[in-house]
DNA sequence: CGGCCCCGCGTTTTT
DNA sequence: CGCGGGGCCG
């Protein structure tokens, strides 16, 4: 039998993947696997088999990955697989939901509250129950909320569980149950759903529906998910529930890079696929295209460590490639230097673009260091940041007009936009509709009524009651006005009658002017979805009389980041990305900067105290298989954070890399003591040679006494620069210390607590306390005129008057 | 009713 | 330090 093309190029492990298709399978895809092209064979392979493209249900954590996998089945089986059920878990049920919702009691112009909207909605909520927003954190309760909801935890059954009532009341929130059940109630009665709705409503309608369900069964012969350890309990059942007729499944993923418990992700769906599918085939993708042998060993000694993993033995047949070298730094700022000259050298020798670069960092904060860097060599740079465009007001405020047009019950939409643009109808009057609305447990909308029907109302009550009817008025003249124009038409007539656009255009600053710029963006969104939509109804696939229409536009806005657009800019040499390790998942480099790879940053300190050290050891797994030839990693000692200076030893994560892939440039006798310590106790030293304590000496000593010495002495101490470090000098930086930090003696400081000293921006000030660490003094300043700070003697350029 | 100031707080975030 | 929210004042 000739194989189809499909299958050249494909390795034999992937080919057997793609044949498999029918029952269930587990696709365990290591980083760099060509897991996505598994995933987009085994689909064709399907259709081209005889499987109807309507058949196959496949879904995506991201709108990117869906688009991406279609173009690809597009190009092996053509225009069919424009048929198949492909998106996101939150588009596809989105759409399932909206053409059912009627069965569970639901709006079928539901609208979707993203998160702001949900805050907002609990924060009222907490004030009408007289709650303390200090005890009821809004964030906490909506994490909490949010994670009911993931684990399909409804408020009635949140309510008869003891458990979570008890953590509750650990918690000091005995009251959540009840804001929860408020909150679901709310949502409901505004006809709009946030993003775990459409997870958990789908899930209700499913269970709530058989007849739905059977439907769906049915049609779904197939389904595929990709990503399939983040997923969550909420999709996992979803999961279960479809395939649970044909039991043609198919999950890819791979369990080192489960990197989202936080926001529920479940690993153990992963771990535990074969025993809730007992006849499901497993297919291991083991070969890494990506990276070099260095990286892939590498990533592989550092995840050998966590206990919660799939067996599988990853393998690059690519060359050695490059040592991984670790860069250390004394303070974050002279770290983003060193990466930043690194990285300008690579790319200087490489005569590679700078767009083969990336910076990872953990958290969002570490790119202003590295921003100030770049920018000072005048390197081009785009932070990758994970902001949706509705986070911009401009466009909250355009997009709730559209929902109440679209859903006149969403009160949180109404609310945001009753008195904007300013249109007299204040607080007191919210508040009063917002009232009628809670004693007639209506919608603010239906309440508005009531407004005007109160027998006895003062000249001022009238005047307000014609603001909020013309108000009312002119919602409804937008809402009949979607039904005469097509869909850009009157989204443009909204932004103009609704006022925002002329609020915009009346302010002359910039800001106003990336507004309108944000307004017309999404303004040509409704364009272009309408000529997506046209050229469906030309091609067949879509009814004439079904046009475009705002609420479906809408849905698809909600459910929308503009993450992939943020894609390339025009620059021919492009440009080093910064991003999080989070965002940097299925992105490839050719070289990859890891930055701050301290304790407590990296791994976060709340993921050790929470004990989620080996989610954090798979994000650095990521973060490492990312890089296609070189991986550099970096620390710095020391640290500003919120202002002030802090202390940090290097990553556990440093010492777990098997040492072999690690570039160690020191000789012999100081590499015994200078090595990551795999094994051995931290801060025990070697009899006889040098030791590491030496050697700190020794490096103190240089950058301190050298510089020291130039000038007179005691006038300043500056850190040195990394361009004034010799270059012998700066390969000995490249080397891990870990041992050092907590053994080192320290000389007296050169002040005692009293003495009158002057600094440079604070001025004059009197030393009140002065704390030993572990290399410097923590001197406690009160100033004169800046009030009490807290500096580090080796870095405060203190003069003594 | 809107603007300004001060206080508190501060992982990661595909939807 | 930098942002957002709430409170207070004009």
């Amino acid at each position: 039998m000739v194989e189809s093309k499909i299958f050249e190029g494909l390795n034999p492990a992937q080919r057997d993947a793609v044949r498999g298709y029918q029952g269930a399978s587990l696709i365990i895809a290591g980083a760099g696997s060509g897991k996505t092209r598994v995933l987009t064979s085994r689909i064709a392979y399907m259709i081209e088999q005889g499987v109807e493209p309507q058949q196959i249900l496949a879904l995506t954590f991201t709108n990117k990955a869906a688009a991406q996998m279609r173009e690809r089945i597009t190009a092996m089986v053509g225009e069919r697989s424009r048929f198949i059920r492909m998106g996101t878990f939150h588009s596809v049920f989105a759409r399932i939901l909206r053409e059912n919702v009627d069965r569970i009691g639901y709006p079928q112009s539901f609208t979707i509250y993203e998160p702001s909207d949900c805050r907002n909605l609990i924060r009222q909520l907490l004030k009408e129950a007289s709650l303390d927003e200090d005890k009821y954190k809004p964030a906490m309760i909506l994490s909490r909320i949010s994670q009911a909801k993931n684990n399909l935890l409804t408020p009635a059954s949140y309510l008869a569980n003891d458990s979570v009532l008890a953590e509750d009341r650990r918690m000091q929130i005995p009251q959540f149950a009840h804001v929860y059940d408020a909150y679901c109630k709310r949502c409901k009665q505004n006809g709009a759903m946030d993003f775990d709705d459409l997870l958990l409503q789908t899930n209700i309608l499913l269970r709530d529906a058989p007849d739905v369900l059977a439907r769906y069964q049915e049609q779904f012969k197939y389904v595929l998910v990709d990503e399939y350890q983040d997923t969550n309990y909420a999709q996992y059942v979803i999961i279960r529930r479809l395939s649970a007729l044909h039991g043609n499944v198919c999950v890819v993923g791979d369990d080192a890079q489960s990197i989202y418990s936080f926001r529920g992700a479940k690993i153990e769906n992963i771990l535990t696929f074969r025993k809730d599918y007992p006849k499901a085939k497993t297919f291991k993708l083991e070969q890494n295209y990506r990276s070099t042998r260095t990286i892939v060993d590498a990533a592989n000694s550092v995840i050998a460590r966590n206990t919660r993993r799939l067996e599988k033995e990853c393998f690059s047949e690519g060359d050695a490639g490059e040592k991984i070298r670790i860069l250390r730094a004394y303070t974050d700022r002279e770290e983003a230097e060193m990466v930043v000259k690194d990285l300008r050298d690579r790319i200087r020798t490489s005569g590679d673009a700078w767009n083969e670069a990336a910076i990872l960092y953990r958290t969002n904060h570490q790119s202003l260091v590295m921003e100030d860097a770049l920018r000072h060599k005048g390197i081009p740079y785009r932070i990758y940041k994970g902001s949706s465009f509705y986070d911009h007001k401009e466009i909250k405020d355009l997009l709730a007009y559209i929902r109440l047009i679209v859903n006149p019950l969403d009160d949180e939409a109404f609310r945001r936009i009753v008195n904007y643009p300013a249109r007299g109808i204040g607080d007191t009057s919210v508040e009063r509709i917002d009232g009628l609305a809670r004693e007639r447990g209506v919608s603010m909308w239906e309440a508005v009524d009531g407004l005007v029907e109160e027998r006895v109302v003062s000249a001022v009550q009238k005047a307000i009651a014609r603001k909020v009817m013309d108000f009312v008025r002119l919602i409804r003249e937008l809402s009949q006005l979607r039904t005469e124009m097509g869909l850009y038409e009157a989204g443009h007539e909204i932004a103009i009658r609704s006022g925002i656009l002329d609020a915009y255009k009346k302010e002359n600053t910039p800001e106003a002017a990336s507004a309108l710029e944000n307004i017309e963006e999404l303004l040509n969104s409704m364009q272009l979805f309408n000529e997506q939509v046209e050229a469906q109804i030309r091609n067949g696939e879509r009814d004439g009389s079904d046009r475009a229409t705002l609420e479906e536009w809408l849905q698809t806005v909600m459910l929308t980041t503009d993450q992939d657009k943020a894609d390339e800019e025009a620059d021919p040499n492009g440009k080093v990305t910064l991003m999080t390790v989070h965002s940097a998942k299925g992105l490839e480099y050719k070289y990859v900067y890891i930055v701050g790879l301290e304790e407590n940053l990296f791994p976060s300190q709340r993921a050790v105290e929470t004990g989620g050290i080996e989610e954090e050891r798979r994000l650095f797994y990521v973060a490492l298989t990312r890089a296609k030839s070189v991986a550099t990693l970096s620390y710095a000692e020391t640290r500003f954070k919120w202002g002030s200076m802090e202390f940090s030893r290097p990553s556990c994560f440093l010492r777990e890399i098997d040492t072999r892939h690690l570039d160690i440039t020191l000789s012999s006798e100081e590499d015994e003591d200078m090595l990551p310590k795999q094994t051995r106790d931290r801060g025990a030293s070697k009899p006889g040679g040098a030791t590491a304590l030496d050697e700190l000496r020794r490096r103190f000593d240089y950058r301190f006494k050298q510089k020291a010495n130039e000038e007179p002495l005691g006038k300043s101490r500056t850190l040195v620069t990394p361009s004034s470090i010799s270059p012998t000098r700066q390969k000995l930086t490249a080397i891990v210390s870990p041992v050092l930090q907590s053994h080192t003696p320290v000389a007296e400081s050169d002040y005692k607590e009293g003495d009158v000293v002057t600094h440079m921006k604070f001025g004059r000030g009197t030393i009140r306390n002065i704390e030993k660490l572990a290399a410097d003094h923590k001197l406690t300043i009160e100033f004169d005129d800046y009030g009490t700070k807290t500096l580090l003697e080796k870095f405060a350029k203190l003069v003594k008057p």
